[in-house]
DNA sequence: ACTAAATTTGCAATAATGTTGCAACTTTTA
DNA sequence: TAAAAGTTGCAACATTATTGCAAATTTAGT
């Protein structure tokens, strides 16, 4: 726990922000989940902690800094995940598939799952994929 | 425009719905574009014409019927959208990539498309799987 | 074509979710 | 440790979504 301390703290001033209560208390939740969080996950976690907009602010922040990534969700909801390999560094987190468990409904980042290319139709030009399986991830095996 | 209302009204017959004139409209607007639509955006075109819930109703209705299904955003939002192959027979619509265009900002079903099978790690199952692209379309060109 | 049954719609109320400006407070910098 | 920079909470507001119910419309049977 003192080791996630300096490691919350560490994250935030490698992205150059202040290091405050909430955002170390949301940036642990992530790093203390394999799984992706919405906003209404956090605020069940932290209840009466912070209010609504700093929990909102600082999602925000931390998808700017890229210390999070966006899951695309069919339901109106934002997901939100933390990488377990390349948060440090920030970057690069575009190219693993997420996974969607139906038994205990948590999202997954499986950074070791590169998305595949797809031949596009003509006249379109590819940037960037994002891929999402679902089915039964190994913990409800 | 006369086919089109028997087109329509084929639909609505075929799943077993009334043929109301909220859902003959969007019906309508589904067939008469090639990308996807959020309820923000049937509202837009429908103006006053219907009530807000019943464009919720008849967004929840034609997904629970198959009419059209949901496309994954990362923003909150619900993506709808109409297969140009195969709505017709009202099944089957799951296994084509979801392209999105940078510039004009539409998403469109590439039908022809299929999403590649992605090796999972151990332990799990996949059951479903999603892949959106973005990127500039063949319109935008 | 007419009526009863089934379905759908609109309204009203309510809930849930997200955004903005600003003053007070905390963190950082030097 | 004080000034500057950055962050938070509050309040107000905006947007988006859901529910129950009565009125209206559509369908099915005759």
């Amino acid at each position: 726990m003192d080791q996630q301390f300096t490691m919350t703290d560490d994250i935030l001033k490698r992205n150059k922000l202040s290091v405050t209560d909430g955002r170390k208390k949301i940036l642990g939740l992530f790093l203390a989940r394999d799984g992706a969080l919405a906003h209404a996950d956090i605020e069940k976690f932290t209840g009466e902690m912070f209010d609504r907009v700093t929990v909102y602010r600082t999602l925000q922040t931390f998808v700017e800094k890229g210390i999070v990534h966006l899951i695309p969700t069919t339901d109106n909801s934002i997901l939100y995940a933390l990488c377990k390999e390349n948060c440090e560094e920030g970057h690069h987190h575009d190219n693993h598939v997420h996974f969607i468990c139906d038994v205990c409904t948590k999202t997954i980042c499986l950074d070791d799952v590169t998305i595949p290319k797809v031949k596009l139709p003509k006249g379109f030009t590819p940037n960037h994929s994002e891929m999402m399986v679902n089915g039964v991830c190994s913990d409800c095996k």
